[in-house]
DNA sequence: ATTAATAGTTACATTTATAAACTATTGTAT
DNA sequence: ATACAATAGTTTATAAATGTAACTATTAAT
């Protein structure tokens, strides 16, 4: 009685995105970013937004968001321009190279997108993609993870440093 | 034309992944493990097995592994024997105290998952894990990702330092 | 008896995660 | 108008995760 296959579902998405990226970074070997393909991707479909709005679609921390964004600066694939409305926000826009490097990224994507779904049926892909959106909103309503974002515990009671 | 939801199934299996361990961990801050849960899942119903089998199945490279069963050694959850009739492999067996906490840890999984599947018809739920599966070993063949695991580029052409 | 392969380890560097404290700016309530 | 709260982003520090290379010990293959 081998109970080979009791991974649970959180798992197998890790491991699922493991591979995953494994391929994509071998087929992406040419881009000038060796990371970060979904915020480059994520951008493709929202250039312009603000940096909380890329670490709320893809559950990143913002003070590691800081970090990928200069690291895309860095190497000339975005820029980072005040909000001149609300100067508190920074948009991040892809940059000219960043533009046409992220048409060879959306694509990758894509290709392997359409390779794992080749042998499985347009009904069944159907189901998949809207069951996998459910459980993902299902999970943001289970009892207080906190554990990612960045409206967490802000306890903070103490500070008020320089307002006296 | 808003395209929100055109995220890729890697990132979304990742993003999930992260609400998914966010949520359990939460509902398992009483155990002597605070993270590896995945891997007491695992030797659950797999106790026992060598490091590698672990790697293999959870898609983690080996010189981490060493770390993780360091810690869960140091937290008294497993031991390490080495097998007798081949002593280049250790055993992982959970301890008393491990089996017993690893109870917990398997139940929080099940929840989580019975949770997250609580509106979603009994059909899809069945071809939602078919289509997982089926999903991961497409990605298991392939083009060479080469980036997890431990047989990989091994080119190591030099070498040969004490031999002569 | 060499040589190759496997399981695991060590050491190192890089990346990522997390928390806390911070600046700058904007919103809100009195 | 002023005080306070909230938001966006940054910095710093620490810990953990990840990836690479080189290593030991053991077993398998030739």
């Amino acid at each position: 009685m081998k109970k080979e296959s009791t991974i649970p579902i959180g798992t197998k998405a890790l491991i699922l995105s493991k591979y995953y990226y494994g391929v994509l970074s071998k087929s992406l070997e040419n881009i000038d970013s060796e990371r970060y393909f979904s915020i480059l991707y994520f951008l493709n479909d929202n250039n312009g937004c603000n940096q909380q709005c890329i670490c709320n679609n893809l559950a990143i921390d913002k003070t590691a968001m800081v970090k990928v964004i200069d690291y895309l600066i860095k190497n000339d694939m975005v820029e980072r321009d005040i909000n001149p409305n609300d100067r508190r926000e920074h948009f991040i826009k892809l940059t000219k190279k960043g533009l046409k490097q992220t048409e060879e990224v959306v694509k990758a994507f894509k290709a392997i997108d359409n390779k794992m779904f080749s042998n499985v049926t347009k009904e069944d892909q159907e189901v998949f993609m809207r069951v996998l959106s459910q459980l993902s909103s299902n999970l943001k309503e289970l009892p207080a993870n906190d554990l990612f974002f960045n409206y967490k515990k802000t306890q903070r009671p103490s500070k008020k440093i320089n307002s006296k």
